[in-house]
RNA sequence: GCGCCUGUAGCUCAAUGGAUAGAGCAUCGGACUUCUAAUCCGAGGGUUCCGCGUUCGAGUCGCGGCAGGCGUGCCA
């Protein structure tokens, strides 16, 4: 059985750690991956930290741990003390060329973990009130929370995904009042849209669906059969936009059940019971200054409607009881605020939050013409996330957005956008893909046979091809990296240079030539190649077509 | 005021506390009789916002500034 990188890693960690000995006890063997292609394989500076310890220099220290390790033979080609006093490795060609035979006896399940074996997972995003059609912003939530449920399946959860709506509260009524307002305008009748309320063409659209279906009545219809209408006809078009970028939801959660079904209640006494709720101002309060908050919260308005927390807490209570063994939650920056306040909530009332997962992001900006267009739902001045996906596609829609670290804010120039649909990274790496698919096919018109690991990989050895290879059985140790960062970037980081490496190769060297044995060793790395792209491409949910 | 996030090449962004800070776009110069040139090879471009500290070593950690985003609602 050919050891995975993983396992020689360990495998080193052991061997340094018993080189070190005592003076070693409490320092974490660090091994690394080197940036500089010069520098090996795996690096650790081991040395360096010891030597504060031993009062040795690093270089000295580092040759006798070298010297301490009993390692296989055919793994490394060399060990080498550099720089200041890093230890750097080498893996063998034969152990790569192993490395490739294994990666095609795996094929589809390469890089796949079982990490998440018999466990559970949820994953909550968009959750975007359904009063309107989905801006750019919810893009970047979706595509986000998509792509981490697809790293959490890879890792082989179960994940169910989750998408939380509000149906009860002030906002859905507002939409109702503003398109009854329009519905009234379009009668000829005189009616000004509520304060706060929402003003876009589509509500105007909405109200004029709403007169087609329903004729012009008179009396007009009651406000609630206005935010039925609107909730379902916005629910529809969230759903379209959803379905265009490939993402699913197993469960769409309404706010409004939570009251329905007693849970909002059951947490009210709850709180009550724990002492952590009290009366003021006709009000009912969260006791935030007792659960480590800096403030309190209002719970219940004094007009008797709850304020958005308290169903928050609710329906985490309900996750939690759902006994999922990880819960993650898909935030914008401008629920950073809430967020601490239900986990503290729930904590205090005796739940276990601690498989709760909160992945704040921060905020898509849109510029256009050079300029910021400032978005508002409410007035109406946003870009919709189905014009930009009509503008860039699906897949540039999906890439761009997971190049982004979550953190950092998200300026979407939509011009630069659309002119990259020519330039776009996604195709770079799309390319790659169908360049191997290409081979392939080409392989198989010339009689080729499927390739696989019968191949003789002794006959790879130039440069190209083993640093493609090196690359390719990265992606195990990357599909690890990003299950414990839910980090989706760096994904796209990786598959950059995967095509990178992919396009030297095939730049240098013919795949199918007059050496049916060396074709055959060529065909089966582009194969395995294209495993990998394909694999990496589906994490992030985008496609790898076989041609462009 | 306070809290969270961000500040890296002209632009958009990478870089588990490590070695000479990297890519793409843009600019300039080369490479198609080929399995797709949506590619490759090369060049130029940096005070990693500023200052102090921590240590063998700081873009990364700490403190203090500066700038921007978000929050700090009986809005969600």
């Amino acid at each position: 059985m050919h050891p995975s990188l993983d396992q020689v890693q360990k495998l080193l960690r052991d061997e340094l750690k018993k080189a070190a000995g005592p003076p070693g006890e409490n320092i974490p063997i660090m091994l690394e991956r080197p940036k500089e292609a010069g520098h090996g394989d795996i690096a650790t500076n081991l040395a360096l930290l010891l030597a504060p310890r031993l009062k040795k220099s690093p270089r000295e220290i580092a040759q006798t741990l070298v010297a301490a390790l009993s390692l296989p033979e055919d793994i490394l080609e060399e060990v080498e003390v550099a720089g200041p006093g890093f230890i750097n490795f080498t893996l063998s060609r034969s152990f790569l060329r192993r490395g490739l035979r294994e990666l095609l006896r795996c094929d589809e399940s390469f890089g796949k973990l079982t990490t998440g074996q018999g466990k559970r997972a949820q994953v909550e995003f968009v959750s975007a009130n359904p009063t309107g059609p989905l801006t750019v912003g919810h893009g970047r939530q979706a595509v986000l929370g998509d792509a981490v449920a697809r790293i959490l399946e890879n890792a082989s959860y179960a994940v169910e995904r989750e998408y939380y709506f509000n149906d009860a509260g002030k906002q859905i009524r507002l939409l109702g009042q503003s398109i009854k307002a329009q519905y009234l305008r379009l009668s000829g009748e005189d009616a000004s849209i509520p304060e706060g309320g929402y003003q876009g063409d589509y509500v105007e659209g909405l109200a004029r669906r709403f007169m087609e279906k329903r004729g012009s009545l008179s009396p007009p219809p009651a406000e609630e059969e206005f935010t039925v209408f609107g909730r379902e006809e916005a629910f529809a078009g969230i759903k379209r936009t959803l379905f265009r970028l490939g993402i699913h939801f197993d469960r769409y959660y309404s706010e409004r059940s939570l009251f329905d079904s007693g849970r909002i209640e059951n947490t009210i006494h709850a709180l009550r019971a724990a002492g952590l709720a009290y009366d003021k101002d006709e009000a009912l309060w969260l006791a935030g200054s007792t659960l480590g908050l800096d403030q309190d919260w209002v719970m219940v308005k004094s007009t008797g409607e709850p304020t958005y927390r308290l169903p928050d807490i609710a329906y985490h209570i309900h996750k939690l009881e759902q006994g999922y063994d990880l819960i993650v939650d898909v935030f914008g920056a401008d629920h950073q605020a809430t967020y601490p306040v239900v986990l503290a909530a729930v904590s205090s009332l005796g739940h276990d939050a601690s498989s709760i997962e909160v992945l704040i992001h921060q905020f898509v900006t849109v510029k256009r013409g050079g300029r910021e267009v400032k978005m508002s739902k409410r007035k109406g001045d946003f870009l919709t996330l189905d014009s930009l996906i009509d503008e860039v596609g699906t897949d540039a829609v999906r890439y761009f957005y997971l190049l982004r670290v979550r953190n950092s804010h998200l300026a979407f120039d939509v011009d630069l956008a659309v002119k990259e649909s020519e330039e776009n990274p996604v195709f770079y790496v799309q390319y790659a893909h169908a360049r191997t698919a290409g081979i392939l096919r080409h392989a198989k018109e010339r009689g080729f046979s499927e390739p696989g690991m019968d191949c003789d990989a002794d006959l790879l050895g130039e440069g190209e091809e083993l640093a493609l290879i090196r690359q390719l059985l990265v992606f195990p140790e990357v599909a690890a990296q990003v299950l414990k960062t839910l980090e989706p970037q760096r994904i796209t980081v990786y598959l950059r240079e995967v095509a990178t490496a992919f396009h030297q190769f095939y730049q240098h060297h013919r795949v199918i030539g007059d050496e049916p044995a060396l074709s055959r060793a060529r065909l089966s790395l582009v194969k395995a190649c294209r495993t990998v792209l394909s694999r990496g491409l589906g994490l992030l949910g985008v496609s790898a077509p076989d041609r462009m």
